[in-house]
DNA sequence: TTTCCTAGTTATCAGTTGATGACAAGAAAG
DNA sequence: CTTTCTTGTCATCAACTGATAACTAGGAAA
């Protein structure tokens, strides 16, 4: 019955983990603690325990994950420091989904008192950081956000990524559309490299 | 203590109207039908038994919201039907925040099963229309889709829009790179018309 | 082996929330 | 005035959920 005891340092990241998967399939509001728990195999109020509470979870993963992004970002451009590498980051980790699922469930839950700052400071994070990174003009990192920002939402819909619905006409032609930065093909945009799921018993 | 009656029809339509202030502000799972009751200002099992069940009046206010953009549209088309014309409709609906920050939980529930089909329409019905009205290029209407999409997650975190919070930086630098479809300034979305607000006693 | 710290669980709860059913009260018709 | 239909409320639940407190157990040090 016993598994291996972890130090608290790594049950933390697994948990942060399994927070990140949980939240990016319903989101801050429709998402459990016990959710969290379940899929990381412990159990409920433990997860509460070393987080301090569900609010605190969130803002864990919802920084855990802006944090992979800026580092993603930072590794592509010191192979090729401009927008088409970023373009090809970004288009890696839409195939994985939950990163930027759970950064746009962070931006959704709005002005609450405690989450909100920290989805703006990320959001601006973020921002800066391509900005910087790359010499790219004004104009050009507004571009790459804001398609960014639309493929993230279609990946939050699931229209594309993985263990998408079966796209629409629609869907194709709106991706036709896509310029400069990020050109990506659907079929990029529908498959992706699969994990592994430590799934454990229910505990509750 | 009684109320005016109303036909089962406008009080629904109220209903509606209370559930976009209100989804609005907290996304699907994070709203009660008790708060859409409150704002109405009748009880809250009458919500439920109005629309059934908070899933569907969650979906018939998406889909109201949706219509409610169509028409948008369609009435800036019929004055010149160009993409400059749906931006300046676009910028209007923005300053009103509720609509289009309703459409974005809808979008950002994600794959529940009755919700998310739903959801999906709405983005290809509203893709649909812009493509049809404008005669612009598929480039354009994606550009066009996704700086609107950008903006809507902005206004969803309060930080463009009625009772944004003061603006940082990055969010006046980003919004300057802006280009062609919706060179919106910051102050048209910031400010916005004032609505009425009908509160209520509390009742539960 | 005993001690003692830390990882982790079980039991439990109080508040919330969507939903149901029985009932009250206008208003229109007879 | 009474009947009847519809609008709307009240009382009440059962399920869920985040959180707390008390307890268990692994494992390293003494």
């Amino acid at each position: 019955m016993a598994r291996t005891r972890l130090t608290a340092t790594e049950r933390s990241e697994q948990l942060l983990a399994a927070a990140v998967k949980a939240f990016a399939e319903k989101g801050y509001a429709g998402t459990t603690t016990d959710d969290v728990a379940r899929i990381a195999g412990v159990s409920q109020p433990y997860v509460v325990r070393l987080f301090g509470g569900k609010q605190r979870l969130f803002i864990a993963a919802v920084e855990h994950v802006t944090a992979q992004i800026e580092q993603r970002f930072r590794e592509a451009a010191a192979v090729r420091p401009n927008l088409g590498s970023l373009a090809d980051a970004y288009n890696k980790m839409l195939a994985e989904r939950d990163m930027l699922v759970v950064l746009l469930h962070g931006f959704a839950v709005g002005p609450d008192s405690e989450i909100g700052p920290v989805a703006r400071r990320c959001f601006g994070r973020i921002y800066h950081v391509v900005r910087e990174i790359t010499g790219a003009s004004a104009e050009e990192v507004c571009q790459f956000m804001a398609s960014g920002m639309l493929l993230t939402v279609l990946a939050t819909m699931r229209v594309v990524g993985p263990d998408a619905v079966p796209a629409e006409p629609w869907v194709v032609e709106l991706l036709s559309g896509l310029t400069k930065p990020l050109p990506a093909s659907l079929e990029d945009l529908t498959c992706a490299p699969s994990g592994t799921s430590p799934t454990a018993e229910p505990h509750r």
